[in-house]
DNA sequence: TGCCCGGGTGTTTTT
DNA sequence: CACCCGGGCA
């Protein structure tokens, strides 16, 4: 079979090439993902042997969606065997097998943005410096942009430019919290995000054979995104690919957004400047969207001055013009979307999943998730608080985290006390400080705290005693137990799961859930790979601070309408997009505003956001909306004038229209409710249950009996099968048709009797 | 040591 | 508006 007969032109031309370095610069919607699963292939068709190839992507998604594609092309034996993944997941992976080589334990754990904010916190507090003038943030990006750029702790302090803008800043001790910072985590044998970057540098600068090994390994490497990588992945690829060139690298500079994460243009000159003999290729045909999007598009990215100059154009059709709503606030413009949406799932036939919702900050969901949890459609947040963010999620994983890693002092502060076991505040802070006098990890005072002059008495001695002594249980055997096995005892045993199922709230049942699922999980974790292996509670955590919810998809969410920040849109496409909250200091954002290269990347952001769609796109602001619990007014976005008004379409938005989609809205319920009676999911986000405050009142559920036929507006109908529990805490076990056995709470479960 | 209340503060975007 | 944190009190 030949896999390059499914491309164009350019395509070919670019796939084809085996040796050499190659830069393939892929407007949107080209087909550049193509271009790079069938090069893949090619080259594996071509004798190469898969475990040569090193593929980085830059979502743990794309890399399993073009794991599918290649495996359906050359087969799952070969594919298997091609390390693709994000430079995080990669590298991590190779830093455990070096882990000598930095002075690191194999089993580090990864600390996430949380875990190492708080770091931060503690090591402002107990220098005593102003929490207000050292925020975690504030200081956690100076150590990230640094630790991206190369610059250790010592070079910080030794930089003139860098000490003298903090200085500028009034904050001249961040190099000194940088110092702490570093040895702090090393104490705890821990690695942030950064670090991953940071020490494959390191490792592959003073180690020759290392660097030698990965290079004859990496025969071919190629690196999808690279207007996105940073200084740090920009050396690592450099260094690995410096033997036989064999790079290629794929990229968009239209669509480089991230930028303040360190990201850096400059790496696409770079590669002329390293690979003279490089070969170029431009894709420029757009295969995704109509016309009319493209052309919009490019009317926008044209104002940006700075751009490699290509032209985009496609073959689609003319399209439809790109629809502009104005809404009067906030909480309208959900309404307007949520209607067009439906309006289009009747008149257009398109399906949930058809549609996407993008907007600027994850804070603008909310009016949109009332919108459409209105009119019963079904969608789905990405992004905002991840699944293993959650407070209840990070207890659990705390317990598992400091099991396979005893000096992860993270870890250790989360579970010693929660649930309660006496062990409090001031008995940490002791410890704190004699581990720090003895330049050990808390763990070690803890467990001996006569060596470490750790004074206490004798009852917090032998609490201390059981907790220690419990986790080191853990430790010896989370190699050697099965995953869901020893997660499913530590849960139990530790009295998590006791403290959360006592909780009824429906918040606290949330929390159950979450945790029920993440054990879910482990339990499926331990079943994917060949049934005879083991499994353990180590393996679930080597990358799981990397895993984002995107991983978890589930087979439920198929059919939904999607909502995400833009950012989290990249690489994705939908027929019908809609960008909402289109004004000025939101998109493009205030703090933007600064400078020019800033507001060439809202620029770009808003390029990104419009090449989505396929079919419909549509732009939406409102001139009024809440900040901070003030209605402000706002001012439609510059970029609605930037773009050529020969592709817009401005919605004439008048009262009438509003009250005959509100007449409809009835309507709308009712055939939705036949229509699907599927369950909605309930929402994965606790703060949304919250929200819902509004109380039955006590005669409406007195009046409900066992045995009685009721009305869920989600669930539809079904009969009360067991009333457990005094009001108002009533609880109602009911059994829906289309649902099944629910339990659900009376006060918020608004049950009609039928 | 634990709980409750009040004030202060914050929203870009993410591996 | 919501959350987090710290102070004060039991």
């Amino acid at each position: 079979m030949n896999v390059l007969k499914e491309l164009n032109e350019a395509q070919v031309a670019a796939a084809k090439v085996i040796e050499g370095p190659i830069m393939v610069i892929a407007g949107a919607g080209s087909g550049k993902t193509k271009v790079l699963t069938h090069r893949i292939a090619h080259l594996i068709e071509n004798g190469i042997d898969p475990f040569n190839i090193l593929s980085l992507t830059f979502t743990n998604k794309a890399a399993q969606e073009m794991k599918g594609r290649i495996s359906s092309m050359v087969g799952e034996d070969l594919s298997r065997n091609i390390w693709m993944g994000t430079f995080h997941s990669i590298f991590a992976r190779i830093l455990r097998i070096e882990h000598e080589k930095i002075g690191y334990p194999s089993n580090f754990t990864i600390y996430d943005t949380q875990d190492s904010k708080s770091v931060i916190k503690a090591i402002v507090k107990e220098k005593n410096l102003d929490d207000k003038l050292y925020k975690p943030s504030i200081v956690y990006n100076r150590i990230s942009a640094a630790k991206n750029s190369l610059i250790d702790p010592e070079s910080y302090q030794n930089n003139i430019e860098i000490t003298s803008t903090d200085k500028a800043t009034g904050r001249p001790e961040i190099g000194d919290i940088y110092m702490s910072y570093h040895q702090r985590c090393f104490r705890a044998s821990a690695m942030d995000f950064d670090d991953l970057l940071f020490k494959t540098n390191v490792l592959l600068k003073q180690n020759p054979e290392v660097l030698y090994k990965y290079q004859d390994k990496f025969k071919y490497i190629l690196v999808d995104e690279y207007q996105d990588t940073n200084h740090a992945q920009y050396l690592i690829v450099k260094a690995l690919a410096a033997r036989f060139e064999n790079i290629c690298v794929v990229g968009d500079d239209a669509q480089s957004i991230y930028s303040f994460r360190g990201a850096n243009i400059q790496n696409i000159l770079n590669f002329r400047r390293d690979y003279p003999d490089y070969q170029l290729f431009k894709l420029e045909q757009n295969y995704r969207s109509t016309k009319n999007i493209v052309e919009a598009a490019n009317s926008i990215i044209r104002v940006n001055k700075e751009q490699i100059k290509k032209s985009v154009w496609t073959a689609n059709n003319e399209g439809s013009k790109i629809k502009v709503f104005k809404s009067y606030s906030d909480n309208e413009e959900g309404k307007t979307i949520s209607n067009d949406i439906f309006e289009k799932t009747q008149n257009e036939k398109f399906a949930f999943n058809e549609f996407a919702i993008l907007y600027r900050t994850n804070a603008q969901s909310r009016s949109f998730e009332e919108a459409l949890r209105k009119l019963n459609l079904p969608y789905k947040i990405y992004g905002g608080l991840s699944f293993y963010q959650r407070k209840e999620i990070k207890d659990l994983l705390a317990y598992f985290r400091l099991s396979a890693n005893l000096n992860d002092e993270e870890s250790l502060k989360r579970s010693i006390n929660y649930p309660r076991r006496g062990i409090g505040q001031t008995t940490i802070n002791k410890a704190l400080v004699c581990a720090n006098q003895h330049e050990t990890s808390l763990w070690n005072v803890l467990c001996d705290p006569q060596r470490f002059e750790f004074l206490i008495n004798s009852g917090t001695k032998s609490k201390l005693d059981l907790f220690t002594s419990t986790i080191l249980n853990y430790n010896s055997r989370i190699d050697k137990t099965n995953a869901y096995e020893l997660a499913h005892e530590i849960a139990k045993n530790t009295g998590l799961l006791k403290e959360l199922s006592s909780d009824r709230t429906p918040e606290g049942i949330v929390r159950f859930e979450n945790i029920q699922e993440l054990l879910n999980g482990i339990q499926e974790f331990t079943k994917q790979t060949e049934e005879s292996k083991l499994i353990t509670l180590a393996d679930f955590l080597v990358d799981v601070a990397l895993l984002t919810d995107a991983d978890n998809e589930k087979e439920d969410d198929r059919n939904k309408v999607s909502l995400m920040t833009i950012h989290a849109a990249k690489g994705l496409e939908f027929p019908n997009v809609y960008i909402v909250g289109m004004e000025e200091d939101l998109f493009p954002s205030q703090m933007s505003k600064n400078s020019r290269n800033e507001l060439e990347e809202e620029r770009r952001l808003f390029y990104v956001a419009l090449t989505r769609a396929k079919v419909n796109a549509c732009l939406s602001y409102a001139i009024s909306r809440f900040k901070w619990g003030n209605l402000i007014q706002c001012e439609p976005s510059r970029f609605l004038e930037e773009i050529d008004p020969a592709y817009l379409d401005y919605k004439k938005y008048t009262k009438k229209t509003f009250s005959n989609i509100h007449k409809k809205k009835t309507n709308v319920d009712n055939v939705l409710r036949n229509k699907f009676s599927k369950p909605l999911p309930h929402l994965k986000k606790v703060q949304n249950i919250k929200q819902t405050t509004s109380y039955n009142n006590k005669e409406e559920i007195l009046k409900i009996n066992v045995g009685d036929d009721v009305l869920h507006d989600r669930f539809g109908k079904g009969k009360v099968i067991e009333l457990n529990g005094e009001f108002p805490n009533t609880k109602a076990t009911v059994f829906f048709p289309s649902a099944g056995q629910k339990q659900l709470l009376l006060k918020f479960a608004k049950l009609q009797l039928i």
